[in-house]
DNA sequence: GTGTACGGAATTGTCGACATTATTGAGGAT
DNA sequence: ATCCTCAATAATGTCGACAATTCCGTACAC
């Protein structure tokens, strides 16, 4: 049996895996065919993308990419402090042994990434770092808005792990969350995720500063 | 030139303001027929309300009125009170004179609703208050996201407003959070914003609690 | 050289038809 | 009476075709 995945999952990984270039227009023959999936299903995937942000749709005009323009990165990444920092609250509230555990290998795992100056392995890692404590918070509501919530693309879109420095510092950041959630104590827990989203967010601005200077340097 | 709204806001309006039953099947042609529309557009609408959380679309099942659970109901409050708590203090630190204005105003009329026991007024006042603070807050990401968020429905689905006593307690948070944005203070704006939906979570909580004593009274 | 009108090509939007899949109901066995 | 089988019905998923619209290159006017 195999398990084909839908037009839908196909596009969604390509849009935010940077294989089509912003503003890059969709066109649906094209992509039916790519995808090996009818023309009606790509239509289908196309509308969920556009309900989602990923893609934006005209009427008669077609589909295009959806650039995140710098103002609305920052937005999302503030949105996504204010929704982490809760659901860190919750999973200090209720995190059990295992998750605990769990997460304790992460960190393990993260800091070997970091010794070995391996950025994409410990951006990985960072990303299950939290998914694990969503698995702990137990709050699938706030847990699925997050994660449809564009922060891969971002982070593609602005390179943000490039940053000097940034990798160590966000190692410490994600020590004193787990010391807040390993202690059961949701005010810290929150503040500390706060904390640690408001240096990602610093980070996304300085990135979006250097775009700026560098496009001014090498025109294109 | 008629302006028809298409497929998708009609189903919307219809689903939110209770014309379906919860769980109700929506069958593509009876739907397609109802709005005069074709089967096509219905398939489209049904996509984006799927993504959206207001209908299930199972693969060759068709779709639902989703029904939100008790469960889901409480989280959705928890992510509004996150979301507009954010928006609250951000709305503190850049509200203009134009802004208090229209949000005193609006102060007034709910006192007159309350007053004249006119719930249904209140409700609609409490929206357009909510409604003044997002624009306030200038933040299109957040004020999306919480729109978007089946408050509506909750509402709709567990009649929050019918608490003893809860139009004057309301009215008294409201000032509290007035007050904050008038003083541009963002912390207490925050505080405010959240501990107002705290108390609409409990009342959340006070309905669904309610709803199972009566259905266990008058079993249906 | 610049701007505009026009026509062909490309693309999207919609419909109907049909295959595939669930659902229902009748009939029969235990 | 209850459960199972199986055929009939209803609904969904997908495809192809065609109309409507937009896009793009060319020719023309100034």
């Amino acid at each position: 049996m195999r398990m084909r995945k839908d037009a839908y999952h196909h596009l969604r990984e390509a849009i935010v895996s940077g294989q089509f270039h912003p503003n890059e227009r969709l066109v649906e023959a094209t992509i039916a065919q790519r995808l090996g999936a009818g023309r009606t299903a790509v239509r289908a995937a196309l509308v969920r993308l556009d309900q989602e942000g990923l893609v934006k749709l005209e009427h008669n005009r077609g589909a295009r990419v959806r650039l995140i323009s710098d103002r609305e990165a920052v937005e999302i990444e503030e949105v996504r402090a204010a929704l982490e920092g809760m659901l860190a609250r919750r999973a200090a509230e209720r995190i059990k042994a295992e998750g605990l555990r769990a997460l304790r290998q992460v960190m393990v795992q993260m800091r070997e990434r970091v010794e070995a100056g391996d950025s994409a392995g410990y951006s990985e890692l960072n990303a299950t770092f939290h998914q694990l404590i969503w698995t702990a918070a137990d709050h699938p509501t706030a847990s699925n808005l997050v994660g449809s919530l564009k922060s891969q693309g971002i982070r593609f879109q602005y390179q943000t792990a490039l940053r000097p420095g940034r990798a160590q510092r966000s190692l410490r950041e994600h020590e004193e969350i787990f010391a807040a959630l390993k202690a059961h104590d949701g005010d810290a827990a929150e503040s500390a995720m706060r904390a640690h989203l408001g240096e990602v967010l610093d980070t996304l601005k300085w990135a979006i500063d250097t775009q700026h200077r560098t496009a001014r340097w090498l025109p294109g």
